[in-house]
DNA sequence: TGATTAACGGTACATCTTGTATCGGATTTT
DNA sequence: AAAATCCGATACAAGATGTACCGTTAATCA
């Protein structure tokens, strides 16, 4: 059932010009550069316009977040090989690619207003969702389950979001490996004073 | 060598009722409002004023966090006491205390400002020192009592920042455990494939 | 074809904020 | 007494914000 009017087709992208412009102000000048008056001297579309599809600079960084593409993780399996393959992956999506700047923005953006607090979550989701589907096949459940990913992943946070250096890969791959083959280590261990089983 | 004029005495406390003020703005409605105008309306200090003591809001943030008490660590030399005490401080200092605010705020004006990235990277170095100092007497050395650390601290920062949930104790006391007991585990063990020795 | 409807651009306006400059008063040290 | 310093007050230019209104254009439907 469509309705008379001016719908969105190819004559008007308008949309589409504006949240690319918004992706480069959020990448090279952060979420403040998100205003309806910086988006408009940015791309000509009128200022109206722009406050008309995105009254804050907040719905313009939850349009950007809705848009990016989610890669789709296609795992083998194997537990380690595809493990291994999403640290790697999480590893370079946090350094060029535009996840970095999402997740300072949704940062700042989340500390004092729920509703970026909801999409915060929902980020925060999406990346650690591989993990835990990758970590499936090996028996790990529940709370086991979210450890082991939080072990492996929040280094690699730490370090992109915190330290401001690029995430260690060697840790992390030595994590996984750890999880995996040995994971009396570290989940569902006794407190302390008590040895773990030896490996067969 | 005192010179003539007004210095900071008990009659002009300005100073200090504004960065009280500017304290509790900030735990309250976020960095955003660290603004001269903000302060003034706030407190009743002349806007003027405001500006000459910090001409940015960032320069408001940057005292705050200089003038923030750091609470000194009091380890006892035993590794697993200290360390576990540690986690037991930090999980307090992520939950109520200005801890959680100043890192949101840190982090939010440090993703596009050098001197703000400056301040986060000693303000975290600053929380990471305590475990570092701890761990010490444990025989780690380098790239493995770094991990060591993170290990045990950046699970916790994942959930204070952007998981926002209250930091998990049990896990982070598990892990120093596991730090401590099996540290072939995560730190020095060769890739994968190879297993760990048997235990004595 | 012609009316309807949605999207866009342009303008205007009141209000607020920002940054700076300047002046005078108050107080303390020299 | 004089100099130095802090503070409050005011003014000003420039820009941002949020809203409202109107005219135009283009696609859809009767």
């Amino acid at each position: 059932m469509t309705r008379p009017g001016r719908p969105a087709g190819p004559a008007s992208d308008t949309e589409a010009v504006v949240l690319t412009a918004a992706l480069d102000l959020l990448l090279t000048e952060g979420a403040a550069a998100l205003s309806a008056q910086r988006l408009h001297t940015a791309t000509g579309v009128s200022r109206s316009t722009v406050y008309r599809h995105w009254p804050t600079p907040h719905a313009v960084l939850a349009a950007l977040i809705e848009v990016a593409p989610r890669p789709a993780p296609s795992h083998t399996g194997e537990v380690r090989t595809d493990l291994h393959a999403e640290v790697d992956a999480l590893c370079d999506r946090l350094r060029d690619k535009p996840v970095g700047g999402f997740l300072h923005a949704i940062v700042a953006a989340a500390a004092w207003d729920s509703a970026m607090a909801d999409l915060r979550r929902r980020y925060v989701e999406d990346l650690l969702a591989p993990f835990r589907t990758a970590l499936a096949p090996a028996g790990l459940t529940g709370a086991a389950r979210e450890d082991a990913v939080s072990a492996i992943v929040s280094p690699l946070l730490l370090d992109a979001l915190l330290l401001d250096r690029p995430a260690a890969r060697e840790r992390a791959h030595r994590t996984v490996d750890a999880v995996l083959d040995t994971p009396h280590c570290l989940f569902g261990a006794p407190r302390w004073g008590v040895r773990p089983p030896e490996l067969a």
